[in-house]
DNA sequence: AACTTGGGCAACCGCGTCATT
DNA sequence: TAATGACGCGGTTGCCCAAGT
């Protein structure tokens, strides 16, 4: 596929932003509104690439940007959703109101890991004694059973792309993405035939995520179901966890319903 | 006070997806 | 149907600054 070069471009300014160029570039998007990257730049007397434009308002200067530390509460969300989705940052930035994804993400990388890392050390150093236990029992044995070198499972699902379809199904609870009922496109419709065949393979996530919130959606009255999504996201999470014999292919079903 | 180190974060890069022609 | 262009996303880089020595 063809790919025009974007920041390589000689002649455009890279790095920092000046406080001018941030002026500008709000100025215009004020006056004219978000898009048009790519001949955004030229418009509004930068020299930038689209991209680096596309990049600064929406980590930066968009007016609906939240300032300051992650609270508690949005930090115990990034971590449960982060164990539903992945690095789907965009996806879990859409449910935290004025985070962006590049915030979330490098708040993942530089506390959270760090957090989650401490947090599973006491487990490791139980896990470490048993192991011990084991392998004195199993002394006589020269070979250890691999079984013992095996790490808690976590389901981490792969990531990947999320279909602009998607933000139908889990919608954005910020005010910029305004998704209009009559845009409903192709690939809208096939995610909705998608959700149809999938029900009653999904011990009913695939209903509530596909059917019921989607309707709601396509409805406009999405706030309902915005309100106790994550509630019922937690809840459902926490009783695949209890199902120990099914938990890994519930999760698999469960995730698709949401991704695919 | 000078230097080093490491953390935090803004910005860049490359690629996948989608819309258009 | 294939080619192209624009956009959006996640991974990575590199700069700045505070803390430590």
């Amino acid at each position: 596929m063809g790919r025009a070069p974007c920041c390589s471009k000689v002649g455009l300014h890279r790095g920092p932003w000046t406080s001018r160029e941030d002026a500008l570039l709000t100025k215009y998007i004020q006056a004219h509104g978000e898009g048009q990257w790519r001949s955004l730049p030229k418009s509004a007397g930068l020299l930038r690439c689209g991209k680096s434009c596309r990049l600064r308002w929406m980590n930066y200067l968009r007016p609906d940007i939240k300032r300051g530390n992650i609270t508690p509460e949005e930090d115990d969300l990034i971590i449960r959703m982060h164990s539903l989705l992945g690095n789907r940052w965009s996806l879990i930035a859409g449910r935290l109101p004025g985070r962006t994804d590049n915030e979330i993400k490098n708040y993942w990388n530089t506390h959270l890991i760090k957090k989650l890392k401490n947090q599973e050390q006491p487990e490791q150093e139980k896990k470490k004694k048993k192991k011990k236990q084991k392998n004195e029992k199993n002394k006589i044995k020269t070979k250890v059973s691999k079984d013992s070198e095996k790490k808690t499972l976590v389901y981490l699902p792969k990531a990947m792309r999320v279909k602009k379809s998607l933000s139908y199904v889990i919608p954005r609870t910020d005010n910029t993405i305004n998704m209009e009922p009559n845009s409903v496109t192709t690939s809208q419709k096939e995610e909705e035939q998608r959700v149809e065949t999938k029900e009653g393979e999904n011990d009913g996530f695939g209903l509530f995520f596909g059917e019921q919130c989607h309707e709601d959606l396509v409805n406009n009255n999405d706030m309902e179901c915005q309100t106790g999504f994550l509630e019922k996201l937690y809840e459902e999470y926490l009783q695949l966890l209890k199902n120990e014999e099914n938990h890994e292919k519930l999760l698999d079903s469960f995730a698709e319903s949401l991704l695919v």
